[in-house]
DNA sequence: CCGCGATGTATCGCTGCGATACATCGCACC
DNA sequence: GGTGCGATGTATCGCAGCGATACATCGCGG
């Protein structure tokens, strides 16, 4: 899931680590972060996968006596082209939908680079998951509504509401959307 | 964290895994889930620490010949002196800013076993941090605008919305709490 | 010339998730 | 009267990601 984020990104440009982490923060704001901590595994794995490569024709290198010894350079990374399949690939996948869930923010962010078709099939899923887990938490509310300590009403209330935020938000979106596809 | 909440239900009842996660769901909503994953761990946890202890007067086992063998029968456990102790002490308590955010939510829900005081000292902190990354996410945003994709954008500014609308309900909460504080 | 903040790579331990296994209970339906 | 299925119940496994932190270098202002 952040291997996407990582592949739509360097689909634009090669980056080296830190550089990706802070366009991770441009790119997806509030929505969700990822600390090195998970960023430098991912590239390594990423790397053995072969869907990325260190990019060797880095300006930094070429300029002059590098210094050498130990001098820990920037690592910079590219796609290969198993990399570029790969993006493709999962910008439309499918997969279980708690997947698809945990991805969409970022799935979202590359939204310009797949179909209309497929845009609106992920704002869809997301939108009736939403509104599967919105009815669940209503009904158990209902249920139990009468027990329940202000506090928690409130809580439970203020998160509904968000919830039916979103799903109002989806719904612009894909009514935009559907007017993108050819007739 | 997952502590709190199980501390805060057992205040009221002692209770078995089962039941336990039954009313996470039903007191935290869409705000949380905690999944038998994490749930079976932390009560063995807690029960090492001396936090809760295994309640034996089950009326289950009491009703005659338990059928024995391998029996799994329920597990309840209740509360022991030093887990109200730790109950009162999370409650109220600070730590780094990071621990408070991802317990916001337990913590409000069990709000009516606190003071007014420490309830409005919670939700100011949980406003102060969500505005400060707030704050963050637009300076970014209006530095990098212009090179942004659309559908990154709209997702953006849909969060920025989100944060600024729990701002906002945090501002109405404190402002309710404030008038509950005698004098 | 030195100190500090930005740039940069990397690891560690932890929490929690989602899936799944497995067992029993109660009751609905035929 | 059996049988089958959904709710109740305990438990574990592997994985993703977080937050803190270590450590090194660079560039610039004082």
């Amino acid at each position: 899931m952040l291997e996407l984020a990582v592949l739509g990104l360097l689909h634009e440009s090669p980056l080296h680590g830190y550089e990706l982490r802070q366009r991770l923060k441009a790119t997806l704001g509030s929505f969700r972060a990822f600390s090195y901590g998970s960023l430098y595994p991912t590239l390594r794995r990423m790397k053995d996968a072969g869907w990325i490569a260190e990019d060797e024709g880095d300006a930094d290198v070429v300029a002059g006596a590098p210094a050498l010894t130990g001098r820990r350079g920037k690592v910079v990374y590219k796609l290969t082209a198993e990399g570029k399949e790969k993006f493709t690939e999962l910008l439309s996948e499918a997969g279980p939908s708690s997947w698809e869930d945990e991805q969409f923010g970022v799935h979202f962010a590359f939204f310009s680079k797949t179909d209309p078709e497929v845009r609106v099939r992920i704002l869809e899923g997301r939108r009736s998951r939403l509104e599967e887990r919105r009815e669940g938490v209503r009904a158990g509310l209902a249920r139990t509504r009468a027990r329940l300590d202000s506090y928690t009403l409130q809580l439970q209330e203020h998160g509904l509401e968000s919830v039916d935020r979103e799903v109002r938000w989806l719904s612009e979106l894909i009514e935009t959307e559907r007017k993108n596809i050819p007739h």
